[in-house]
DNA sequence: AAGTCTTCGTA
DNA sequence: GTACGAAGACTTC
């Protein structure tokens, strides 16, 4: 402890403010929501040490409420056994190891708060919550106002007229309302509820099928467990009855855990908590160690102190070590301009953007042309503008431009209605509605849009891409503030405006409902009246252009500027053009495929019928258990976690194969079915006035760099089976034109053999030898000239499995073999390419210490769960840790063909247009007389697209013809 | 009307 | 064993 003060403390009266600082709870939250910061000098990790530093100046200097705290004390868990665990042992059990570059700044906040003399405070047995809530329980007896630092919902039970919360990091107070919102009861029936919804995260089992919303709702009906508990019968909902009386003394046993003690005899009396003046040696010395430049410059001038004249103090370190000179420290310097790092920037750039709140009442809605001059004149002053278009659907390709939305600085912003109309249903040309022409706005617009001196900021860009595009203009230069969070997170969560927003900024912006309303009642933008949509619209661009002050600076900071700039922006233009150009569908393949369909199904069912002795729907799999399982009395168990009969392919299978004939009638029923919903009767519904259809690529919907495809998903059209592949028959070229597919060879194994640098594999590709007969040869020992076909497809679906991650239980799976023969082959596999294993172990020993992996192009994975406790989850992070960077190099090569391919087609002349992307194959149209050129063109790009940033140890191989439709030319 | 589960199509 | 999206059934509001 701390020097004490002269005089003895004086117990707390009214008008005393405590403030308790979760600290525990305070260092993870900082961890993740706040940048990662390390020390220039060595490397050291001091990220949520200067949130945490940052956090105590600004509550001694004044607390939110502008009222400064009398007491104040910060609170750590002791360790981690407490009484909890005797009551149930699970408890917090499956809490992950705390990241590598956490640990060392646990010791580095306690040294923070005794420079800053503040109280320090921890207890053997207890929690860091049970403290708090006695401490808050002796402060409030007294008549003292009490404020909690934290977030932690725990914590919420201990909200009442007198204890408020605050959360710093999002500068929100936290009292009954919020409390109310959070959980839907009052704090006094927090733990209620929570003895329902239980807690995975700290292992808090509760009810099964119970979540807050629910529990809630339970406890407002019955007013407190034990009475739900004990009138259980009386619900109505068989399910939720069921599991209310099975599971009653979990909850009664979750409440306890949930509980916090107010009544620890604690060792330090709250009189000890006095705000005391820090020693300016003592705190400046400590900041200036950390090398907080900006910090120790605050601080030294509140104090009066002269921060030239101080030392750093030494601080000791534990659970780090400071790497050997000319570390990554000096990289990341070498990028900054004077004292700040990168790194240093890019956090006190998100401080920045957070300081300004954002108020939806505050922005123009421009109606005058002398206004969008204004807007447009500053926009180019500026240089940056974030701008947002608002539409009548999310489909780029058919939506109508309503309005168009401008920020360019924080709460700056504006919008600009163009295609509103009043909804009472007559003014249908928006005549009545004050705003502007869309064409001569779109005119005005235009240059300032093209402007390479003005960087133009979007969320999604592509979809305001296209919609420019379709108004003639071509925004140039970009940035994608959902692009750069995916260059920077990938895996840590998704990339949409909304969840950035909360996450980076704090703020949850307006829902799109709560404007245009949902279900039924839901309208189209141009619907919504011009007030609302300004709200809703401005704040879209203000929120964006914060996003990017926020994540901007990191990509340097964080050495993904490459990434971002080669990789995810120059995708944008070349997803737009693809989508714009779509793909020709035949609805007269479709509609013929669809009849011949519903024939076979209709043949299907009936025999079904026949077999099953009775009429049922078999596209119900809970109809279809109960005949196979329960009427005819097949052995075959029960499987999914709900406790339904497990109905998949691969149950049917083996009954078929025990020769019973109702299964293998479902399985054909089956294939019909799905090929008639998903495909044949959903594609006509895409099609336009010019027979194409138009996919939606997302550039950020993956953790490996993968795209997907939806509305509709054209990346997953049928090809393994005669009846599938007909649909592909569908897809053609127009008159005078082909479709020519080119597909890389074995993408993700030629990547593995360079990655794991195995010089078998490496000579095979070399050789252009047959990869998966060269893997039969080598681990079974048999001759490839005249090998048993069986013997290559057990060698194919190991190398697959490879790739995957291997497991013997999946393996066994995928060939219907015994687990320890599937393990057998395993072992035999790594005994022939020692090489492998330990390239996959030391990918999985990587992505522990770090948390992420990366691919060959520097692309960022995030594993936040690669630690967890429980077995078959860590092992699962494993496997795809092991096949993110496999995965996302080959997502990466034909990414960077992608982007060349379209300057490539045009410097060689051609025509020809790029369609669509399949993970590891590019579909054109090209027309009849340039096909051959266009193949030519097309596979030399795939086959170079790795160079000349990475030279491969292993060729690239490319397929490519040509052909009317898309199933003759794969 | 909205959300979850199961199943199944692709690389 | 990895990575996705879509559809229908089912459950609950």
């Amino acid at each position: 402890m701390n020097d004490k003060a002269s005089s003895a403390p004086r117990p707390l009266t009214a008008g005393d403010r405590l403030y308790l600082i979760d600290g525990s709870g305070y260092i993870f939250r900082a961890y993740h929501a706040l940048p990662a910061l390390t020390r220039k000098s060595d490397g050291l990790p001091v990220g949520a040490v200067h949130g945490f530093c940052g956090m105590l100046i600004k509550l001694l200097r004044d607390a939110s409420n502008g009222e400064k705290p009398t007491h104040l004390a910060v609170i750590f868990d002791h360790s981690a056994e407490t009484f909890r665990n005797a009551i149930y042992p699970e408890y917090k059990a499956q809490r992950p190891e705390p990241p590598e570059d956490l640990i060392p700044q646990f010791g580095l906040i306690r040294e923070a708060v005794r420079a800053f003399n503040v109280a320090c405070v921890d207890q053997e047995g207890y929690e860091a919550d049970d403290l708090i809530a006695t401490y808050a329980r002796q402060a409030r007896e007294a008549g003292a106002e009490v404020h909690i630092i934290s977030s932690d919902k725990d914590l919420m039970q201990l909200v009442r007229p007198g204890v408020t919360m605050l959360d710093t990091m999002k500068d929100k107070t936290i009292g009954e309302a919020e409390v109310l919102e959070k959980f839907g009861v009052p704090p006094e029936k927090v733990i209620d509820v929570q003895a329902l919804a239980g807690d995975s995260v700290d292992n808090v089992p509760g009810i099964p099928g119970i979540g807050v919303k629910t529990g809630a709702q339970l406890i407002t009906e019955y007013g407190d467990l034990e009475t739900l508990l004990s009138r259980a019968g009386e619900i109505k909902q068989t399910k939720r009855r069921e599991k209310l009386i099975e599971f009653a003394d979990q909850a009664r046993i979750s409440r306890e855990l949930v509980t916090l003690k107010d009544d620890v005899p604690v060792e330090e009396p709250v009189e000890d908590f006095a705000v005391r003046e820090p020693d300016p040696g003592a705190v400046v010395g400590f900041l200036k160690a950390m090398e907080f430049t900006t910090l120790t410059r605050r601080v030294a001038s509140d104090l009066e102190a002269d921060a030239e004249a101080i030392e750093p103090v030494p601080v000791a370190v534990e659970g780090w070590e400071a790497p050997a000179a000319d570390g990554g420290g000096a990289a990341a310097a070498a990028a900054g301009d004077g004292a700040a790092t990168p790194g240093m920037r890019a956090a006190a750039a998100a401080d920045a953007v957070r300081a300004v709140a954002i108020d939806p009442s505050a922005y123009e809605t421009v109606t005058t042309l002398d206004r969008l001059d204004a807007w447009i004149a500053q926009a180019r002053e500026h240089g940056v503008v974030a701008v947002d278009t608002e539409t009548t659907s999310l489909l780029a390709m058919s939506a109508d431009l309503v309005g168009i939305s401008l920020a360019l600085e924080p709460g700056r912003a504006c919008y600009i209605p163009v295609g509103h109309r009043a909804s009472d249903g007559f003014d249908f040309d928006g005549d009545g509605i004050a705003q502007l022409d869309r064409a001569e706005v779109v005119e005005r617009l235009k240059p300032m849009m093209e402007d390479p001196s003005v960087l133009k900021v979007g969320q999604n860009f592509k979809y305001d891409w296209l919609i420019f595009i379709r108004q003639g203009i071509c925004p140039a230069p970009v940035d994608d503030t959902m692009l750069i969070s995916y260059a920077l997170d990938s895996g840590r969560g998704g990339h949409g405006m909304d969840e950035l927003s909360e996450r980076h900024l704090g703020h949850k912006p307006i829902p799109f409902k709560e404007i245009a309303g949902s279900g039924r009642q839901q309208v189209t933008f141009d619907l919504v009246p011009v007030d609302k949509a300004t709200a809703y619209a401005a704040e879209d661009a203000d929120v964006t252009l914060r996003l990017w002050l926020a994540l901007k600076p990191r990509l340097a900071a964080e050495g993904k500027t490459a990434v971002y700039e080669t990789l995810e922006r120059p995708m944008v233009a070349v997803l737009g053009e693809m989508e714009r150009a779509g793909v020709q569908v035949d609805r007269n393949v479709l509609s013929r495929l669809s009849h011949d369909f519903a024939q076979g199904m209709a043949r299907l069912e009936a025999e079904i019928h026949e077999l099953a002795g009775e009429s049922f729907n078999v596209g119900s799999p809970k109809q279809l258990g109960e005949i196979l399982f329960g009427k005819m009395g097949l052995e075959g168990g029960r499987k999914t976690k709900t406790g339904a009969w497990g109905t998949g392919a691969d149950v049917l299978e083996t009954l078929a194969a025990q020769g019973h004939d109702l299964p293998l009638k479902v399985l054909e029923w089956r294939q019909l079915s799905k090929l008639k919903s998903t495909y044949t009767d959903a594609l006509p519904g895409y099609i336009d006035g010019e027979e194409r259809v138009h996919t939606s690529y997302s550039l950020a919907a993956t953790s490996t760099g993968r795209l997907s495809s939806s509305e509709p998903n054209l990346q997953n059209i049928p090809v393994r089976t005669e009846a599938g592949r007909k649909i592909r028959t569908a897809f053609v070229a127009p008159r005078g034109a082909k479709l020519v597919s080119a597909d890389y060879s074995q993408i993700e194994l030629r990547v593995l053999a360079h990655m794991a640098d195995i010089p078998e594999l490496k000579q095979a590709f070399a050789d252009g030898l047959d990869i998966h007969a060269m893997t039969a040869s080598e681990i079974f020992s048999v001759p490839i000239e005249g090998m048993d076909p069986m013997v290559r497809r057990r060698a194919k679906a190991i190398n697959f499995g490879i790739i995957y991650g291997i497991s013997a239980f999946g393996l066994a799976n995928q060939l219907s073999i015994p687990r320890e023969e599937a393990a057998d082959y395993i072992k035999r596999y790594f005994e022939r390419f020692p090489g492998i294993r330990d390239y996959m172990e030391g990918t999985k020993a990587f992505c522990r210490e770090h948390g992420y992996v990366e691919t060959l192009f520097g692309r960022r994975c995030h594993f936040p769960n690669i630690n967890v406790k429980h077995p078959s989850e860590r092992a699962f992070n494993e496997r795809a840790a092991i096949n993110a960077p496999i995965q996302g190099t080959a997502a990466d090569i034909i990414r960077r063909a992608m982007i060349r391919m379209a300057d490539a087609l045009e410097e060689a002349k051609l025509k020809a247009r790029m369609l669509l992307q399949v993970h590891d194959e590019l579909i054109f149209e090209a027309v009849d007389e340039e096909v051959d050129r266009t193949i030519e063109t097309a596979v030399t790009i795939m086959e170079r697209a790795a160079e000349p940033a990475m030279t491969l140890k292993v060729p690239l191989k490319v397929d490519a013809r040509a052909a009317e439709n898309w199933e003759e030319a794969h």
